[in-house]
DNA sequence: TCTATTGCAGTTGTATACACTTAGTCTTGA
DNA sequence: TCAAGACTAAGTGTATACAACTGCAATAGA
Protein backbone atom coordinates (compact mmCIF):
# COMPACT_ATOMS: atom_id res chain seq x y z
CA UNK A 1 0.00 0.00 0.00
CA UNK A 2 1.32 3.45 -0.83
CA UNK A 3 2.16 5.41 2.58
CA UNK A 4 1.82 8.92 0.95
CA UNK A 5 -1.43 9.03 1.93
CA UNK A 6 -2.03 9.75 5.51
CA UNK A 7 -5.16 8.58 5.92
CA UNK A 8 -5.86 4.90 5.63
CA UNK A 9 -9.44 5.45 4.16
CA UNK A 10 -7.59 7.42 1.47
CA UNK A 11 -4.85 4.29 0.71
CA UNK A 12 -8.00 1.96 0.63
CA UNK A 13 -9.69 3.84 -1.86
CA UNK A 14 -7.63 4.04 -3.99
CA UNK A 15 -6.47 0.20 -3.69
CA UNK A 16 -10.01 -0.46 -4.48
CA UNK A 17 -9.61 1.87 -6.91
CA UNK A 18 -6.66 0.29 -8.67
CA UNK A 19 -8.48 -3.00 -8.39
CA UNK A 20 -11.61 -2.15 -10.54
CA UNK A 21 -9.52 -0.42 -13.03
CA UNK A 22 -7.15 -3.76 -13.14
CA UNK A 23 -10.06 -6.03 -13.72
CA UNK A 24 -9.14 -7.36 -10.21
CA UNK A 25 -12.80 -6.49 -9.51
CA UNK A 26 -14.58 -6.77 -12.31
CA UNK A 27 -18.00 -4.74 -12.90
CA UNK A 28 -20.65 -6.84 -10.79
CA UNK A 29 -18.95 -8.01 -8.20
CA UNK A 30 -19.76 -7.52 -4.28
CA UNK A 31 -17.31 -5.55 -2.36
CA UNK A 32 -17.34 -7.26 0.81
CA UNK A 33 -15.97 -4.90 3.89
CA UNK A 34 -14.92 -7.70 6.26
CA UNK A 35 -12.89 -9.37 3.16
CA UNK A 36 -11.18 -6.49 2.27
CA UNK A 37 -10.66 -5.13 5.50
CA UNK A 38 -8.91 -8.50 6.09
CA UNK A 39 -7.04 -8.05 2.48
CA UNK A 40 -5.59 -4.77 3.05
CA UNK A 41 -4.51 -5.49 6.98
CA UNK A 42 -7.08 -2.65 8.29
CA UNK A 43 -10.50 -2.49 10.18
CA UNK A 44 -13.79 -2.27 9.13
CA UNK A 45 -14.08 1.12 9.84
CA UNK A 46 -11.28 2.41 6.39
CA UNK A 47 -12.70 0.70 4.02
CA UNK A 48 -16.55 1.56 5.12
CA UNK A 49 -15.48 4.95 4.65
CA UNK A 50 -13.30 4.16 1.18
CA UNK A 51 -16.43 2.71 -0.38
CA UNK A 52 -18.92 5.64 0.40
CA UNK A 53 -16.43 7.83 -1.39
CA UNK A 54 -16.38 5.30 -4.47
CA UNK A 55 -20.33 4.97 -4.23
CA UNK A 56 -20.30 8.68 -4.34
CA UNK A 57 -17.90 8.96 -6.88
CA UNK A 58 -20.08 6.29 -8.89
CA UNK A 59 -17.72 3.89 -9.36
CA UNK A 60 -19.84 1.22 -7.14
CA UNK A 61 -23.28 1.18 -6.35
CA UNK A 62 -24.74 0.68 -2.64
CA UNK A 63 -28.18 0.31 -0.94
CA UNK A 64 -28.96 -0.02 2.96
CA UNK A 65 -28.09 -3.27 4.45
CA UNK A 66 -26.76 -4.88 1.00
CA UNK A 67 -23.33 -5.39 -0.20
CA UNK A 68 -21.63 -2.33 -2.25
CA UNK A 69 -20.67 -3.89 -5.82
CA UNK A 70 -18.83 -2.57 -8.93
CA UNK A 71 -20.70 -0.12 -10.86
CA UNK A 72 -21.87 -2.56 -13.92
CA UNK A 73 -21.57 -0.05 -16.93
CA UNK A 74 -24.49 -1.42 -18.95
CA UNK A 75 -24.74 -0.65 -22.53
CA UNK A 76 -27.37 1.86 -22.24
CA UNK A 77 -25.48 4.03 -19.51
CA UNK A 78 -22.14 4.07 -21.25
CA UNK A 79 -23.49 5.35 -24.21
CA UNK A 80 -25.06 8.13 -21.84
CA UNK A 81 -21.79 7.92 -20.36
CA UNK A 82 -20.33 8.89 -23.55
CA UNK A 83 -22.77 11.63 -25.25
CA UNK A 84 -22.60 13.52 -21.73
CA UNK A 85 -18.41 13.32 -21.61
CA UNK A 86 -18.57 14.15 -25.51
CA UNK A 87 -20.15 17.77 -24.40
CA UNK A 88 -18.19 18.63 -21.45
CA UNK A 89 -15.08 17.79 -23.31
CA UNK A 90 -16.71 19.54 -26.50
CA UNK A 91 -17.05 22.59 -23.95
CA UNK A 92 -13.70 22.40 -22.98
CA UNK A 93 -12.28 22.41 -26.84
CA UNK A 94 -14.49 25.60 -27.24
CA UNK A 95 -12.86 27.25 -24.19
CA UNK A 96 -9.69 26.26 -24.51
CA UNK A 97 -9.17 27.71 -28.00
CA UNK A 98 -9.20 30.98 -25.96
CA UNK A 99 -7.46 30.44 -22.49
CA UNK A 100 -4.61 27.89 -23.66
CA UNK A 101 -1.73 29.58 -23.01
CA UNK A 102 1.26 29.22 -25.51
CA UNK A 103 2.90 26.94 -23.28
CA UNK A 104 0.24 24.31 -23.03
CA UNK A 105 -0.53 24.81 -26.88
CA UNK A 106 2.65 23.83 -27.53
CA UNK A 107 2.29 20.90 -25.29
CA UNK A 108 -0.70 19.66 -26.82
CA UNK A 109 1.42 19.72 -29.86
CA UNK A 110 3.98 17.77 -28.74
CA UNK A 111 1.57 14.88 -27.83
CA UNK A 112 -0.15 14.84 -30.90
CA UNK A 113 3.38 14.34 -32.79
CA UNK A 114 4.93 12.04 -30.88
CA UNK A 115 1.31 10.15 -31.26
CA UNK A 116 1.32 10.34 -34.78
CA UNK A 117 5.45 9.21 -34.91
CA UNK A 118 4.31 6.40 -32.86
CA UNK A 119 1.72 5.47 -35.20
CA UNK A 120 4.08 5.65 -38.22
CA UNK A 121 6.77 3.60 -36.74
CA UNK A 122 3.88 1.04 -35.68
CA UNK A 123 4.67 1.29 -31.90
CA UNK A 124 3.59 0.12 -28.69
CA UNK A 125 -0.44 0.52 -28.65
CA UNK A 126 -0.40 0.81 -25.07
CA UNK A 127 2.01 3.86 -25.49
CA UNK A 128 -0.82 5.29 -28.25
CA UNK A 129 -3.58 4.71 -26.02
CA UNK A 130 -1.50 6.86 -23.23
CA UNK A 131 -0.68 9.80 -25.35
CA UNK A 132 -4.68 9.60 -26.86
CA UNK A 133 -5.33 9.81 -23.01
CA UNK A 134 -2.93 12.69 -22.70
CA UNK A 135 -4.31 14.39 -25.72
CA UNK A 136 -7.68 14.60 -24.39
CA UNK A 137 -6.83 15.59 -20.66
CA UNK A 138 -4.74 18.61 -21.45
CA UNK A 139 -7.88 19.69 -24.20
CA UNK A 140 -9.70 19.83 -20.93
CA UNK A 141 -7.43 21.38 -18.89
CA UNK A 142 -6.93 23.72 -20.81
CA UNK A 143 -9.95 25.51 -20.51
CA UNK A 144 -8.80 26.52 -17.13
CA UNK A 145 -11.98 25.87 -15.10
CA UNK A 146 -11.62 23.70 -12.28
CA UNK A 147 -15.06 22.68 -12.04
CA UNK A 148 -15.60 21.69 -15.58
CA UNK A 149 -12.63 20.09 -15.35
CA UNK A 150 -13.13 18.33 -12.54
CA UNK A 151 -16.31 16.86 -13.58
CA UNK A 152 -15.21 15.90 -16.90
CA UNK A 153 -12.67 13.75 -15.37
CA UNK A 154 -15.05 12.27 -12.72
CA UNK A 155 -16.91 11.11 -16.20
CA UNK A 156 -13.55 9.86 -17.78
CA UNK A 157 -12.73 7.94 -14.62
CA UNK A 158 -16.16 6.42 -15.02
CA UNK A 159 -15.00 5.05 -18.49
CA UNK A 160 -11.63 4.62 -18.02
CA UNK A 161 -11.55 1.14 -17.38
CA UNK A 162 -13.06 0.68 -20.82
CA UNK A 163 -11.97 3.78 -22.68
CA UNK A 164 -8.58 2.02 -23.69
CA UNK A 165 -10.07 -0.90 -26.15
CA UNK A 166 -11.15 1.63 -28.46
CA UNK A 167 -7.95 1.21 -29.81
CA UNK A 168 -8.27 -2.59 -30.56
CA UNK A 169 -10.59 -1.59 -33.08
CA UNK A 170 -9.08 -2.18 -36.64
CA UNK A 171 -8.92 1.13 -38.47
CA UNK A 172 -9.57 2.96 -35.55
CA UNK A 173 -6.17 4.27 -34.58
CA UNK A 174 -5.58 6.31 -38.21
CA UNK A 175 -9.32 7.31 -37.55
CA UNK A 176 -8.45 8.32 -33.96
CA UNK A 177 -5.21 10.51 -35.38
CA UNK A 178 -6.58 12.49 -38.58
CA UNK A 179 -9.67 13.19 -35.51
CA UNK A 180 -7.03 14.72 -33.53
CA UNK A 181 -5.31 16.50 -36.43
CA UNK A 182 -8.74 18.31 -37.28
CA UNK A 183 -9.41 19.06 -33.47
CA UNK A 184 -5.53 20.29 -33.66
CA UNK A 185 -6.22 22.70 -36.72
CA UNK A 186 -9.29 24.23 -34.93
CA UNK A 187 -7.47 25.37 -31.86
CA UNK A 188 -4.79 26.67 -34.06
CA UNK A 189 -7.17 28.75 -35.89
CA UNK A 190 -8.85 29.15 -32.86
CA UNK A 191 -12.07 28.73 -34.06
CA UNK A 192 -13.96 27.48 -30.93
CA UNK A 193 -16.90 26.11 -32.40
CA UNK A 194 -15.02 24.19 -34.67
CA UNK A 195 -13.25 22.58 -31.85
CA UNK A 196 -16.33 22.19 -30.14
CA UNK A 197 -18.09 20.03 -33.04
CA UNK A 198 -15.04 17.89 -33.48
CA UNK A 199 -14.42 17.13 -30.04
CA UNK A 200 -18.00 16.41 -29.39
CA UNK A 201 -18.24 14.17 -32.55
CA UNK A 202 -15.01 12.65 -31.78
CA UNK A 203 -15.54 11.12 -28.19
CA UNK A 204 -19.05 10.25 -29.41
CA UNK A 205 -17.27 8.29 -31.60
CA UNK A 206 -15.11 6.72 -29.62
CA UNK A 207 -17.82 5.67 -27.46
CA UNK A 208 -19.60 4.24 -30.41
CA UNK A 209 -16.28 1.86 -31.60
CA UNK A 210 -16.25 1.25 -27.73
CA UNK A 211 -20.08 0.03 -27.61
CA UNK A 212 -19.51 -1.89 -30.84
CA UNK A 213 -16.58 -3.72 -29.77
CA UNK A 214 -18.14 -4.72 -26.17
CA UNK A 215 -21.09 -6.19 -28.09
CA UNK A 216 -19.38 -8.24 -30.43
CA UNK A 217 -17.52 -9.05 -28.00
CA UNK A 218 -20.53 -9.79 -25.51
CA UNK A 219 -21.42 -12.38 -28.52
CA UNK A 220 -18.52 -14.87 -27.58
CA UNK A 221 -17.87 -14.16 -24.12
CA UNK A 222 -21.13 -13.42 -21.81
CA UNK A 223 -19.02 -12.71 -19.06
CA UNK A 224 -17.30 -9.73 -20.24
CA UNK A 225 -15.15 -6.91 -18.14
CA UNK A 226 -12.21 -5.02 -18.85
CA UNK A 227 -9.68 -6.89 -17.66
CA UNK A 228 -10.43 -9.63 -20.19
CA UNK A 229 -7.94 -7.54 -22.52
CA UNK A 230 -6.17 -5.44 -20.61
CA UNK A 231 -3.11 -5.21 -18.64
CA UNK A 232 -3.43 -3.15 -15.91
CA UNK A 233 -4.33 0.66 -16.46
CA UNK A 234 -1.10 3.01 -15.34
CA UNK A 235 -2.23 4.35 -12.18
CA UNK B 1 -35.54 13.68 12.12
CA UNK B 2 -37.41 11.80 9.16
CA UNK B 3 -37.48 8.53 9.63
CA UNK B 4 -38.21 7.54 5.81
CA UNK B 5 -34.91 6.69 5.24
CA UNK B 6 -33.52 3.68 6.24
CA UNK B 7 -30.47 4.52 7.54
CA UNK B 8 -29.36 7.04 9.94
CA UNK B 9 -26.59 8.21 7.59
CA UNK B 10 -28.89 8.94 5.45
CA UNK B 11 -31.05 11.37 7.50
CA UNK B 12 -28.00 12.72 8.85
CA UNK B 13 -26.96 13.69 5.42
CA UNK B 14 -30.17 15.12 4.61
CA UNK B 15 -30.05 17.49 7.80
CA UNK B 16 -26.55 18.82 7.24
CA UNK B 17 -28.18 19.77 3.63
CA UNK B 18 -30.77 21.41 4.64
CA UNK B 19 -29.26 23.18 7.00
CA UNK B 20 -26.32 24.43 4.77
CA UNK B 21 -29.24 25.60 2.16
CA UNK B 22 -30.97 27.11 4.85
CA UNK B 23 -28.09 29.27 5.89
CA UNK B 24 -28.39 27.36 9.70
CA UNK B 25 -24.81 26.44 8.39
CA UNK B 26 -22.63 29.30 6.63
CA UNK B 27 -19.86 28.57 4.12
CA UNK B 28 -16.46 28.51 6.05
CA UNK B 29 -18.72 27.39 9.47
CA UNK B 30 -17.17 24.07 10.69
CA UNK B 31 -18.52 20.49 11.48
CA UNK B 32 -17.58 18.98 14.18
CA UNK B 33 -18.70 15.14 14.45
CA UNK B 34 -18.99 14.97 17.57
CA UNK B 35 -21.08 18.43 18.18
CA UNK B 36 -23.63 17.00 15.29
CA UNK B 37 -23.61 13.95 16.52
CA UNK B 38 -25.25 14.74 20.01
CA UNK B 39 -27.46 17.48 18.17
CA UNK B 40 -29.04 14.83 16.29
CA UNK B 41 -28.81 12.20 18.71
CA UNK B 42 -26.92 9.52 16.80
CA UNK B 43 -22.98 8.74 17.32
CA UNK B 44 -19.94 9.93 15.40
CA UNK B 45 -20.16 7.32 13.31
CA UNK B 46 -23.04 7.90 11.07
CA UNK B 47 -22.25 11.87 11.14
CA UNK B 48 -18.67 10.84 9.57
CA UNK B 49 -20.50 9.04 7.00
CA UNK B 50 -22.25 11.77 5.80
CA UNK B 51 -19.89 13.97 5.86
CA UNK B 52 -17.71 12.24 3.98
CA UNK B 53 -20.40 11.97 0.84
CA UNK B 54 -21.23 15.39 1.87
CA UNK B 55 -17.08 16.05 0.29
CA UNK B 56 -17.79 13.71 -2.29
CA UNK B 57 -20.31 16.24 -3.50
CA UNK B 58 -18.46 19.12 -3.08
CA UNK B 59 -20.66 20.85 -0.19
CA UNK B 60 -18.44 20.56 2.23
CA UNK B 61 -14.28 20.15 2.44
CA UNK B 62 -12.70 18.13 4.30
CA UNK B 63 -8.80 17.14 5.11
CA UNK B 64 -6.99 15.01 6.92
CA UNK B 65 -7.09 15.45 10.69
CA UNK B 66 -9.09 18.87 10.28
CA UNK B 67 -12.29 19.45 10.65
CA UNK B 68 -14.43 19.23 7.74
CA UNK B 69 -16.20 23.08 6.79
CA UNK B 70 -19.41 24.27 4.71
CA UNK B 71 -17.72 24.82 0.96
CA UNK B 72 -17.14 28.46 0.67
CA UNK B 73 -17.82 29.53 -3.15
CA UNK B 74 -15.81 32.13 -3.41
CA UNK B 75 -16.60 34.15 -6.19
CA UNK B 76 -14.60 32.90 -8.82
CA UNK B 77 -15.39 29.18 -8.13
CA UNK B 78 -18.69 30.54 -8.70
CA UNK B 79 -18.00 31.63 -11.87
CA UNK B 80 -16.84 28.19 -12.90
CA UNK B 81 -19.49 26.77 -11.33
CA UNK B 82 -22.31 28.34 -13.35
CA UNK B 83 -19.83 28.27 -16.60
CA UNK B 84 -19.97 24.64 -16.76
CA UNK B 85 -23.69 24.43 -15.55
CA UNK B 86 -24.46 26.62 -18.45
CA UNK B 87 -22.74 24.23 -20.39
CA UNK B 88 -24.08 21.16 -19.25
CA UNK B 89 -28.37 23.05 -19.41
CA UNK B 90 -27.56 23.81 -22.59
CA UNK B 91 -26.27 20.48 -24.17
CA UNK B 92 -29.58 18.89 -22.35
CA UNK B 93 -31.76 21.76 -23.38
CA UNK B 94 -30.18 21.03 -27.28
CA UNK B 95 -30.98 17.02 -26.41
CA UNK B 96 -34.53 17.96 -24.83
CA UNK B 97 -35.79 19.34 -28.02
CA UNK B 98 -35.88 16.07 -29.79
CA UNK B 99 -36.35 13.85 -27.00
CA UNK B 100 -38.86 15.08 -24.78
CA UNK B 101 -42.20 12.89 -24.89
CA UNK B 102 -45.32 14.99 -25.48
CA UNK B 103 -46.73 14.73 -21.84
CA UNK B 104 -43.15 16.15 -20.92
CA UNK B 105 -43.56 19.21 -23.33
CA UNK B 106 -47.03 20.63 -22.36
CA UNK B 107 -45.79 19.98 -18.33
CA UNK B 108 -42.73 22.23 -19.44
CA UNK B 109 -45.13 24.67 -21.14
CA UNK B 110 -47.37 24.71 -17.85
CA UNK B 111 -44.51 25.36 -15.92
CA UNK B 112 -44.20 28.47 -18.20
CA UNK B 113 -47.21 29.54 -17.77
CA UNK B 114 -47.89 29.49 -14.26
CA UNK B 115 -44.89 31.80 -13.97
CA UNK B 116 -45.84 34.00 -16.30
CA UNK B 117 -49.17 34.57 -14.89
CA UNK B 118 -47.10 34.87 -11.73
CA UNK B 119 -45.49 37.72 -12.87
CA UNK B 120 -48.37 39.11 -14.46
CA UNK B 121 -50.64 39.30 -10.81
CA UNK B 122 -47.76 40.26 -8.76
CA UNK B 123 -47.47 37.04 -6.88
CA UNK B 124 -45.26 35.75 -4.64
CA UNK B 125 -41.24 35.94 -5.39
CA UNK B 126 -40.55 32.69 -3.92
CA UNK B 127 -42.95 31.25 -5.71
CA UNK B 128 -41.61 32.33 -9.07
CA UNK B 129 -38.60 31.39 -8.04
CA UNK B 130 -39.33 27.86 -7.53
CA UNK B 131 -40.95 27.75 -10.93
CA UNK B 132 -38.10 28.73 -12.64
CA UNK B 133 -36.08 26.27 -10.69
CA UNK B 134 -38.94 23.52 -12.25
CA UNK B 135 -38.48 25.34 -15.42
CA UNK B 136 -34.96 24.59 -15.54
CA UNK B 137 -35.18 20.83 -14.30
CA UNK B 138 -37.63 20.01 -16.90
CA UNK B 139 -35.85 20.99 -19.51
CA UNK B 140 -32.54 18.55 -18.07
CA UNK B 141 -34.42 15.77 -17.06
CA UNK B 142 -35.93 15.89 -20.70
CA UNK B 143 -32.77 14.65 -22.37
CA UNK B 144 -33.36 11.20 -20.71
CA UNK B 145 -29.80 10.95 -20.35
CA UNK B 146 -29.04 9.91 -16.56
CA UNK B 147 -25.84 10.38 -16.64
CA UNK B 148 -26.20 13.96 -17.90
CA UNK B 149 -28.97 14.42 -15.81
CA UNK B 150 -26.87 13.23 -12.56
CA UNK B 151 -23.89 15.43 -13.18
CA UNK B 152 -25.88 18.51 -14.21
CA UNK B 153 -28.12 18.43 -10.63
CA UNK B 154 -24.88 17.83 -9.38
CA UNK B 155 -23.64 21.40 -10.18
CA UNK B 156 -26.76 22.70 -9.67
CA UNK B 157 -26.78 21.68 -5.96
CA UNK B 158 -24.05 23.61 -5.38
CA UNK B 159 -24.99 26.81 -6.41
CA UNK B 160 -28.79 26.25 -5.22
CA UNK B 161 -27.73 27.93 -1.71
CA UNK B 162 -27.07 31.28 -3.82
CA UNK B 163 -29.12 30.80 -7.10
CA UNK B 164 -32.45 31.45 -5.77
CA UNK B 165 -31.24 35.48 -5.12
CA UNK B 166 -31.27 36.33 -8.43
CA UNK B 167 -34.65 37.43 -8.10
CA UNK B 168 -34.09 40.22 -5.86
CA UNK B 169 -31.92 42.28 -8.60
CA UNK B 170 -34.41 44.85 -10.06
CA UNK B 171 -35.51 43.59 -13.54
CA UNK B 172 -34.04 40.21 -13.41
CA UNK B 173 -37.32 38.57 -13.44
CA UNK B 174 -38.82 39.89 -16.66
CA UNK B 175 -35.37 39.31 -18.60
CA UNK B 176 -35.42 35.75 -17.03
CA UNK B 177 -39.18 35.75 -18.50
CA UNK B 178 -38.28 36.35 -21.75
CA UNK B 179 -35.27 34.41 -22.02
CA UNK B 180 -37.44 31.20 -20.91
CA UNK B 181 -39.67 32.33 -23.71
CA UNK B 182 -37.09 32.08 -26.15
CA UNK B 183 -36.32 28.81 -25.20
CA UNK B 184 -39.48 27.24 -25.17
CA UNK B 185 -39.83 28.79 -28.74
CA UNK B 186 -36.71 27.05 -29.51
CA UNK B 187 -37.65 23.74 -28.18
CA UNK B 188 -41.16 23.85 -29.92
CA UNK B 189 -39.32 24.60 -32.76
CA UNK B 190 -36.96 21.84 -32.25
CA UNK B 191 -34.39 24.11 -33.16
CA UNK B 192 -31.28 22.18 -31.09
CA UNK B 193 -28.90 24.65 -31.48
CA UNK B 194 -30.87 27.56 -30.87
CA UNK B 195 -32.39 26.20 -27.99
CA UNK B 196 -28.93 24.99 -26.65
CA UNK B 197 -27.28 28.84 -27.45
CA UNK B 198 -30.35 30.22 -25.17
CA UNK B 199 -30.26 28.29 -22.65
CA UNK B 200 -26.41 28.24 -22.16
CA UNK B 201 -26.49 31.92 -22.52
CA UNK B 202 -29.59 32.28 -19.95
CA UNK B 203 -27.77 30.17 -17.41
CA UNK B 204 -24.08 32.15 -17.71
CA UNK B 205 -26.46 35.55 -17.15
CA UNK B 206 -27.90 33.92 -13.82
CA UNK B 207 -24.54 33.43 -12.81
CA UNK B 208 -23.22 36.74 -13.66
CA UNK B 209 -26.47 38.38 -12.21
CA UNK B 210 -25.67 36.59 -9.22
CA UNK B 211 -21.80 37.74 -9.34
CA UNK B 212 -22.74 40.95 -9.47
CA UNK B 213 -25.21 40.82 -6.47
CA UNK B 214 -22.82 38.64 -4.47
CA UNK B 215 -19.87 41.12 -4.99
CA UNK B 216 -22.51 44.48 -4.20
CA UNK B 217 -23.60 43.02 -1.04
CA UNK B 218 -20.20 42.02 0.27
CA UNK B 219 -18.76 45.45 -0.18
CA UNK B 220 -21.43 45.83 2.65
CA UNK B 221 -21.35 43.00 4.66
CA UNK B 222 -18.05 40.87 4.75
CA UNK B 223 -19.81 38.08 6.53
CA UNK B 224 -22.38 37.88 3.17
CA UNK B 225 -23.87 34.13 3.44
CA UNK B 226 -26.88 32.97 1.64
CA UNK B 227 -28.68 33.18 4.60
CA UNK B 228 -28.94 36.68 4.99
CA UNK B 229 -31.49 37.40 2.84
CA UNK B 230 -33.43 34.04 2.16
CA UNK B 231 -36.18 32.74 3.88
CA UNK B 232 -35.53 28.56 3.68
CA UNK B 233 -35.21 26.54 1.08
CA UNK B 234 -38.02 24.18 0.73
CA UNK B 235 -36.17 21.08 0.11
C1' DT C 1 11.36 40.64 25.20
C1' DC C 2 11.47 37.20 22.02
C1' DT C 3 11.78 32.52 20.44
C1' DA C 4 11.55 27.71 20.71
C1' DT C 5 9.96 23.72 22.98
C1' DT C 6 6.95 21.14 25.51
C1' DG C 7 2.61 19.89 27.38
C1' DC C 8 -2.33 19.82 27.04
C1' DA C 9 -6.95 19.99 25.44
C1' DG C 10 -9.76 19.14 21.64
C1' DT C 11 -10.83 16.71 17.40
C1' DT C 12 -10.23 13.39 13.97
C1' DG C 13 -8.87 8.50 12.47
C1' DT C 14 -9.23 3.57 13.56
C1' DA C 15 -10.42 -0.70 15.95
C1' DT C 16 -13.73 -3.45 18.01
C1' DA C 17 -18.13 -4.99 19.85
C1' DC C 18 -22.82 -5.29 19.23
C1' DA C 19 -27.56 -4.65 17.07
C1' DC C 20 -30.26 -5.09 13.13
C1' DT C 21 -31.42 -6.55 8.50
C1' DT C 22 -31.43 -9.88 4.78
C1' DA C 23 -31.54 -14.12 2.43
C1' DG C 24 -31.54 -18.78 2.49
C1' DT C 25 -32.61 -23.30 4.64
C1' DC C 26 -35.01 -26.24 7.29
C1' DT C 27 -38.95 -27.67 9.61
C1' DT C 28 -43.82 -28.23 10.10
C1' DG C 29 -48.45 -28.56 8.96
C1' DA C 30 -52.08 -29.19 5.72
C1' DT D 1 -46.02 -31.94 -2.56
C1' DC D 2 -46.19 -27.42 -1.33
C1' DA D 3 -46.55 -23.26 1.28
C1' DA D 4 -45.76 -20.68 5.48
C1' DG D 5 -43.06 -19.60 9.17
C1' DA D 6 -39.05 -19.97 12.27
C1' DC D 7 -34.29 -20.52 12.58
C1' DT D 8 -29.57 -19.50 11.13
C1' DA D 9 -25.60 -17.55 8.97
C1' DA D 10 -23.61 -13.76 6.83
C1' DG D 11 -23.01 -8.93 6.39
C1' DT D 12 -24.18 -4.25 7.06
C1' DG D 13 -25.27 -0.21 10.36
C1' DT D 14 -24.17 1.90 14.73
C1' DA D 15 -22.05 2.76 19.20
C1' DT D 16 -18.14 3.12 21.89
C1' DA D 17 -13.30 3.00 23.19
C1' DC D 18 -8.89 4.21 22.07
C1' DA D 19 -4.93 6.03 19.31
C1' DA D 20 -2.92 9.68 16.62
C1' DC D 21 -2.71 14.17 15.16
C1' DT D 22 -3.30 19.43 15.37
C1' DG D 23 -3.31 23.95 17.35
C1' DC D 24 -2.47 26.62 21.04
C1' DA D 25 -0.90 28.16 25.28
C1' DA D 26 2.26 28.05 28.91
C1' DT D 27 6.92 27.88 30.06
C1' DA D 28 11.80 27.90 29.91
C1' DG D 29 16.00 29.61 27.97
C1' DA D 30 18.74 33.14 25.66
Amino acid sequence: MTDKDPTQAGNVRLAIEREIFNGLLAPGDALEEGRLAGRFGVSRTPVREAITQLAQAGLVTKRAHKRAVVAALDPETLLELFEALSELEGAAASLSTTRMSEAERSELLAIHEAAAKNLRLNGDPNEYADLGFAFHQRIVSGCHNKVLIETTEWLALRVLPYRRFQVVAPGRLQRNQSDHDDIISAIVARDAAEARRLMQRHTLEQGDALMRFIVLNKATHTDFHPAALGKEHPL
